[in-house]
DNA sequence: CAGGTGATGCCCT
DNA sequence: GGGCATCACCTGC
């Protein structure tokens, strides 16, 4: 039998306000670790984030603005949701001023909300995988290209304060080919829940 | 448990 | 037409 969810016991904090997100990505990013993240009611504590930057050749950004990235030349505290290897949609928040083109990639949360739903549309029991990977937790909050461009703290997304500071590493992005040796992939110390484990 | 790989859509050159 | 900010499943240790 799984263990109660988290969400019986813990309180969430006071609501995110889109100012959050207009500081550099450097700042955001670890500081997004902790808080809980939900879509329609449905998510949990966001474990795992990875910063870009439109400096680095890593970002979607890099080659400047596109239809499908011109979100992230906007103004900070919205959505970029795009579609990964064909099949996976992967949420971004906007961060910085307008032009930076910077943007938060959310790899993994922690499902404190909504388990039964999560489970339905994973179609799988193991809570420990419901949200470890980009792709995953976008599944289980049923997030598609429709929740691109959206405001952070309006419905049907919300993101509340972390209410302890957890303790966090730091080490390279994952999955890329470009930029492999920048340590902006952020996580919750020895956390089950994370896409991969940070190397010790 | 680590490593290799096929599936699959679409953006951008 | 090339190249992915991935995942699940398979192998072999």
């Amino acid at each position: 039998m799984a263990q109660k969810p988290r969400s019986d016991t813990h309180r969430l904090g006071k609501p995110l306000k889109r100012a959050f997100f207009d500081r550099s990505v450097h700042e955001v990013a670890p500081d997004l670790i902790g808080t809980t993240f939900l879509v329609g009611g449905v998510g949990g504590i966001i474990v795992e984030v990875e910063a870009y930057h439109q400096t680095e050749p890593a970002a979607h950004s890099f080659n400047g603005p596109t239809p499908r990235n011109q979100v992230m030349f906007g103004p900070p505290g919205f959505s970029y949701v795009y579609r990964s290897y064909g099949i996976h949609w992967c949420v971004n928040f906007v961060c910085e001023a307008p032009g930076s083109a910077s943007a938060v990639l959310i790899r993994a949360l922690e499902p404190t909300h909504g388990l039964a739903a999560m489970r339905r549309r994973r179609g799988l029991g193991d809570e420990q995988s419901l949200c470890s990977g980009p792709g995953k937790l976008c599944e289980a909050l049923g997030i598609t290209i429709a929740h691109s461009e959206l405001p952070l703290d309006r419905p049907p997304i919300a993101l509340y304060a972390r209410s302890e500071t957890p303790e966090i590493d730091i080490g390279m992005r994952i999955g890329i080919t470009k930029a492999v040796d920048l340590p902006w992939r952020y996580g919750v110390k020895g956390s089950k829940f994370l896409s991969k484990r940070f190397p010790s």
